[in-house]
DNA sequence: TCACACCTTGACGACGGCTTGACGCACCCG
DNA sequence: CGGGTGCGTCAAGCCGTCGTCAAGGTGTGA
């Protein structure tokens, strides 16, 4: 289910928006404001933003920073304004699309789809892969012992082997682990990743001591090695 | 180079659009109807397309259906009908956004910016360098032996060696060095280029001792050599 | 209400990277 | 020919980071 948050100061716009897209079974979460739209993106990790630029408390285009900070999730921006510097200005900022006002329901749900169809692509890989004597796999959300048993994982050791294992052979930085796991706001909480990777090795690794998949770089982050 | 092709029926606008692409570092490639279209598309294997939908030979659909049967490439359409049916078809046919004529170049220019953005991301083209025996992948923060082993570097000898690396064949002064890796205030502790070179050296040159890629400009600083 | 699973927080020893100093060598210049 | 400068190398100490253990806190279902 693709989770969608809609930001728009206006009540009824954002209520409209809110039927029509639940209506397509979306899952969607609304913010009436910049601040409350970063709060609810950080934790309620949407799959695409649907964003008014004008708002009352930020300006458009600070918002789409804000969520660039961290996330390329899909931006779609609405705008009252047709001026071309303003469609340049949300484009180069990090948004994927520009809808001016009014415009026709139909043709946002056909943005919105064009955008999570890309934005989707990016997520194809393989979705099992092996971790020692275990295959995990994640489409199914399940870990697979060899001999048929399975491991129990936690939530959030979950979303962080999901983020390693989508980056095999890649370096994650600790900064884009504690981001994506636990918010924007947790930056230097270097404690969390070492008390969660430990736990991941003891699950998942032959000899948690001498981890071969989930791999430390000292002092940059974390790297899931197939 | 972002190579792009341009397909529109008339000779004017496709001129006018190549010139400003062109302009801005884009390779252009340009197509006249549907079916020119969809051969240099197979023959130029282009990064992007801008396709208007008015063509003499095909419907707009058409081509951009005969484009997905193959290609994830970007597509961006140009289309003088504002009708959100006619946008609906095309996103839903495989367009990644639509544009109505008229429209400013600044616009295009900044849709261009932000399909390719985001493709750019599904590419994964992977800048891997060479170093003797070694291949060093900077976005993965990897390196490679040629015999499968791996080779670990600590933050100062990445955030040094990807200093020369992104800056290939060219001198980098000693003081630009010392800038950028541990900060304004050092610029004269020329001992820790000399201490931190040789890790690297030692790390990935074959002969340590006759360095062949990471070389030393005495008196003016270090250049990485291809 | 209790039990349990999960998350958070603190503490500590071990290890390794960063810093710093010293030395030898090659080269340049007076 | 002798002094100076810049570079490569080695060694040692400091300090930050990592892995680990343990305890406290919170929410949920029985």
């Amino acid at each position: 289910m693709t989770r969608v948050l809609v930001v728009d100061d206006e009540p009824q716009i954002l209520r409209a928006l809110g039927i029509n897209l639940r209506a397509r079974r979306y899952e969607v979460a609304l913010a009436g404001d910049g601040g409350a739209a970063l709060r609810m993106a950080a934790s309620h990790r949407p799959d695409l933003v649907v964003l008014d630029l004008g708002l009352p408390d930020m300006d458009g285009v600070e918002v789409i920073q804000g969520l660039r900070g961290w996330t390329n999730v899909p931006i779609i921006v609405l705008s009252g304004r047709a001026g071309s510097q303003d469609k340049v200005e949300a484009l180069d900022a990090g948004a994927d699309d520009y809808v001016t006002k009014p415009f026709g329901i139909d043709e946002l749900l056909a943005r919105v789809r064009a955008v999570t169809r890309r934005a989707a692509g990016v997520g194809e890989e393989a979705p099992v892969v092996r971790i020692g004597r275990h295959s995990v796999d994640l489409a199914a959300h399940a870990v697979r012992t060899d001999d048929g048993g399975d491991v129990r994982l936690t939530p959030t050791e979950w979303h962080l082997l999901k983020i390693l294992v989508r980056n095999p052979g890649r370096l994650v930085s600790q900064r884009q682990l504690l981001h994506d796991v636990w918010g924007p706001q947790y930056q230097s909480e270097t404690n969390y990743l070492r008390q969660y990777l430990a736990q991941l090795r003891r699950k998942l690794e032959d000899d948690p001591a001498r981890p071969r998949h989930l791999l430390t770089e000292p002092g940059m982050g974390y790297r899931f090695q197939p």
